[in-house]
RNA sequence: GCCGGGGUGGCGGAAUCGGCAGACGCGCGGGUCUCAAAAACCCGUGGGCUUCGGCCCGUGAGGGUUCGAUCCCCUCUCCCGGCACCA
């Protein structure tokens, strides 16, 4: 008998494959097969791969097989998404260049891969550090810059004192730098941003089309882009004549205002004060909030605030407010000052208690007499003392108000976005060069681009102080205006490597291409994408950015669609004990050592059949002994036992409730492998080379379900399905080329079926019938149950539930 | 606090147009083989009771609808995830 033995096995096919070019997808315009994009969130080259990646890429490769034998032509790309931070921290760790490290991780992380068995076309493999992807990077930034989409601001970041450089808020834990502990600060700096805000209203509408995604990754992005309705309002400063727009979502509640509230950082703080004569006290307080790290914002005191000493006037009513500076008050949000109205709003409630300003009840819960409000009312009622509108319901008369302020010249309606653009610049080494330079005379002008890409410098001190590194190299940023010729420097930041990130998949579509980041024509041939697989950390950032860019990328007319990834899968995490694996808790289980000790089909076994895939794995409960066999492992063994011994006796026959079983599973697990439930579908498979031993320790044959049993392998072990298929069965060509089986009805189709007989609800019996007994065959045979009887005893039978042929229930009185 | 998802054997998990709860696997127990052990293979495995025919209980807790509820409804509870001064 054939032994398993995947040590053996495996190089051989993955050398085999690799020699037939067996993964690369067909560009041949006469392949008649419809096309198949199955796409894997690429991974960052830090170190070997990890069992995150093992189970993402597990399944998205076992999508890929079974497209690819459902006679599809199937284009399953990997890449690296290679630049960022990490690469410079371990580069400045071990003194090595960023790039060496990077491309060595790359390196181990492609062989690793390719031992797993993932059917990639490694003829487009990428790396968003190549200066051959970054060229185009770089030129998609001047598309945008062109079209207005890229543009430069003032913006405050989170600043690490000690590591000298910008931190992403991603960077920041707890209002302190990640990397060295130290509490980050406050800079203002001038930034390149994205304006992905521009997409707002788009990028919500679209996701309507989006029924393929998981629901709670809409959610996230509703939330995130955070659209809210409204109305705008502008307010005059009695003293200066300053008119200050606010954003409100409650235009109903306007006659409740009692008093008006700053951001610190609003342009007209500074000159408000001064003029009311209190630039000493307010001062402080903005110093203080300019000061405090953007993260640490959430935890500032409601109830802080400083008067300014001038008064804001109530366009509906000529009313005088005071104006406070409040750090509750958010720039970033709306138009960076409120109205407020203490009756009707939590925070403005609080706020009133503690200096002292009046609260008016201005929504009334309807029927109810007037009364002292002890907190914020925030439900439906009536407006009182709203002059004109007195009488009118609450929330229903909201549009009414915008419409008469709009009328009235004072307003209008208005829709306020939570998203805001994106922040592009990273004053780091390791990115995307900004393709820019700064002339004195033309000011930002782009590089031409015959001169792309912009190249980072080889020799760079790229460890942290002071500037950049780009900025602190003495002659890469010098260089001559693209206009005009005069002297000029370079942009010094680099690129967030999200841009890198969102348009990858674009790039898959023409690789290698020099004359363009990808021909339209292929990109339109290939996507949208057919299945996106990837974690659900992903959920806004990368997935909100590569749907704007192909938004922006459609309306240049450089793509035909607008949603990339019309259908989206998350794998869950792989967990140890509870918490996630890292090297500071000693917890991490590598899948290549696994991979080394019982093979890449174990390994990938292991993970699929752990759960379901949307599902967290904890390693600790799933994993036994480690230098145990894994059940896995001795299951394809006996995979390995039965369908050997199914070859060896092709002329016996095989019997009926075999042939059954055989079309039963094939329907079975081609529903289950189209849900990415690939637990069940390997369960179904154990079942059924379970009745294949049943059935060859009978003495009958096992042909037709070895053979579908191998083909059904084939996307979860696919080096041991090869095996079995070409050398056990003898078959030509590739099992990964062999057609998906397909299943009988009429075999599948059962003779007999369980009936089952209850009393009274309880289950009393179970009989076999004929599979196409009628009610009242059924209704004998369960009043014949000698069980029911009993069951029934001296009880007269009130009533007979009959659900011909499954089920048959007696009640009795 | 708000929104979303979930609670099923010793463990991972099956089963939801309401109709056999616990598929499949791990673990565990027993057996075959062996001098012995491992491996492999076979049998058993939710709890309790049993006259060995079966019976009772059981899907976080309580209630409801129904002939019948893991599934639908209400209340509660715990866990996980996301958001959280968003005007």
């Amino acid at each position: 008998m054939r032994r398993y033995d995947p040590a053996d096995i495996e190089p051989k096919w993955q050398r085999i494959w690799e020699a037939e070019g067996l993964h690369r997808a067909s560009e041949d315009p006469a392949d008649p097969r419809p096309r198949f994009y199955a796409l894997d969130m690429f991974p960052y080259p830090s170190g070997d791969l990890h069992m995150g990646h093992a189970e993402a890429f597990s399944g998205g490769d076992a999508v890929a097989r079974f497209k690819a034998m459902q006679g599809y032509n199937v284009l399953h790309p990997i890449g690296w998404d290679a630049f960022g931070l990490p690469a410079e921290n371990a580069a400045i760790k071990r003194e090595i260049h960023p790039r060496e490290w990077t491309y060595a991780n790359i390196e181990q992380q492609a062989r690793s891969f390719a031992r797993m068995g993932m059917s990639f076309d490694w003829t487009r493999r990428l790396a968003t550090c190549d200066p051959e992807y970054y060229r185009w990077t770089q030129w998609l930034f001047l598309k945008l810059f062109e079209r207005g989409l890229a543009y430069r601001k003032s913006s405050p970041v989170n600043w690490c004192p000690k590591d000298q450089t910008v931190l992403a808020n991603e960077q920041v834990i707890a209002g302190a730098c990640e990397r060295c502990g130290t509490p980050v600060e406050r800079r203002d700096l001038t930034q390149w941003f994205f304006k992905i805000t521009d997409y707002a209203q788009r990028l919500l509408d679209d996701m309507d089309g989006l029924v393929d995604w998981p629901a709670r990754v809409i959610t996230m992005q509703r939330n995130w882009i955070g659209r809210s309705e409204g109305a705008e309002v502008t307010f005059t400063i009695e003293e200066t004549g300053d008119e200050v727009p606010i954003f409100t979502t409650r235009p109903d509640t306007l006659w409740g205002v009692t008093f008006f509230v700053f951001a610190v950082e609003h342009p007209l703080v500074r000159k408000l004060a001064e003029a009311g004569g209190r630039w000493e006290e307010v001062e402080p307080l903005v110093g203080k909030v300019r000061n405090t790290p953007l993260t640490h914002r959430e935890e500032a005191d409601t109830k802080e605030g400083v008067v300014l000493g001038v008064h804001a006037v109530n366009p509906v009513n000529g009313e005088k407010v005071p104006c406070y500076v409040a750090p509750y008050v958010l720039m970033e949000y709306g138009t960076g000052a409120i109205m407020a109205v203490p009756g009707h709003d939590q925070r403005d409630f609080g706020f009133a208690r503690q200096h002292g300003l009046p609260v008016r009840e201005v929504i009334r819960p309807e029927g109810e007499p007037a009364s002292e409000l002890a907190e914020a009312y925030v439900g439906e009622g009536v407006m009182v003392s709203s002059g004109p509108f007195d009488g009118e319901r609450s929330p229903a008369s909201i549009p009414k108000v915008a419409a008469w302020l709009a009328a009235e010249g004072r307003g209008g309606a208005a829709v306020s976005f939570r998203l805001r653009d994106w922040l592009i610049s990273r004053q780091r080494y390791w990115g995307a060069p900004i393709p820019i330079v700064h002339c004195p005379a033309h000011g930002e002008v782009a590089v031409p681009e015959d001169q792309l890409p912009v190249l980072l410098p080889e020799d760079v001190d790229f460890r942290p102080g002071g500037e950049s590194p780009l900025a602190r190299h003495p002659s890469w940023k010098r260089t001559a205006c693209p206009d005009c010729g005069a002297d000029a420097v370079r942009d010094t930041d680099t690129m967030d490597t999200f841009v890198d990130s969102s348009w990858y998949f674009f790039r898959y579509c023409s690789p290698g291409l020099t004359e363009a980041a990808f021909r339209r024509e292929d990109v339109d041939r290939w996507m949208p994408v057919g299945q996106y697989t990837g974690g659900v950390e992903h959920a806004i950032l990368h997935l909100l950015y590569s749907r704007f860019f192909t938004k922006a990328l459609y309306d240049m007319g450089m793509v035909g669609f607008t949603e990339p990834f019309p259908k989206l899968m998350n794998q869950g995490q792989v967990i140890y004990g509870g918490a996630s694996m890292s090297k500071s808790k000693g917890n991490v289980v590598e899948p290549m050592p696994l991979v080394e000790r019982w093979g890449a089909d174990s390994m990938r076994l292991i993970i699929l059949f752990a759960g379901p895939f949307e599902g967290d794995i904890d390693w600790k409960l799933i994993a036994g002994d480690p230098d145990r066999r894994p059940g896995v492992n001795a299951w394809l063994g006996r995979v390995f036992g039965v369908v050997d011994e199914a070859a060896s006796r092709p002329h016996a026959e095989e019997p009926e409730a075999l042939r059954r079983l055989t079309h039963r599973t094939i329907r079975a697990v081609t529903e289950d492998v189209e849900r990415f439930r690939f637990n069940t579908a390997i369960s179904k498979l154990m079942v059924l080379s379970n009745e294949m031993r049943a059935g060859l320790d009978a003495g009958g044959g096992a042909g037709e379900a070895a053979s579908a049993l191998v083909q059904m392998l084939a996307p979860f072990a696919p080096y041991a399905a090869e095996e079995l298929w070409r050398e056990v069965l003898g078959r030509e060509g590739s099992v990964h080329a062999s057609p998906w089986p397909s299943f009988e009805p009429d075999v599948a189709a059962e003779e007999t079926v369980t009936l089952i007989v209850q009393v009274d609800g309880k289950v009393r019996d179970k009989v076999e019938v004929p599979a196409g007994a009628d009610g009242a065959a059924c209704l004998e045979v369960a009043r014949a149950s000698e069980n029911a009887r009993r069951a029934i005893g001296d009880r007269e039978v009130a009533n007979e539930i009959v659900r011909a042929p499954r089920l048959v229930n007696l009640v009795t009185r």
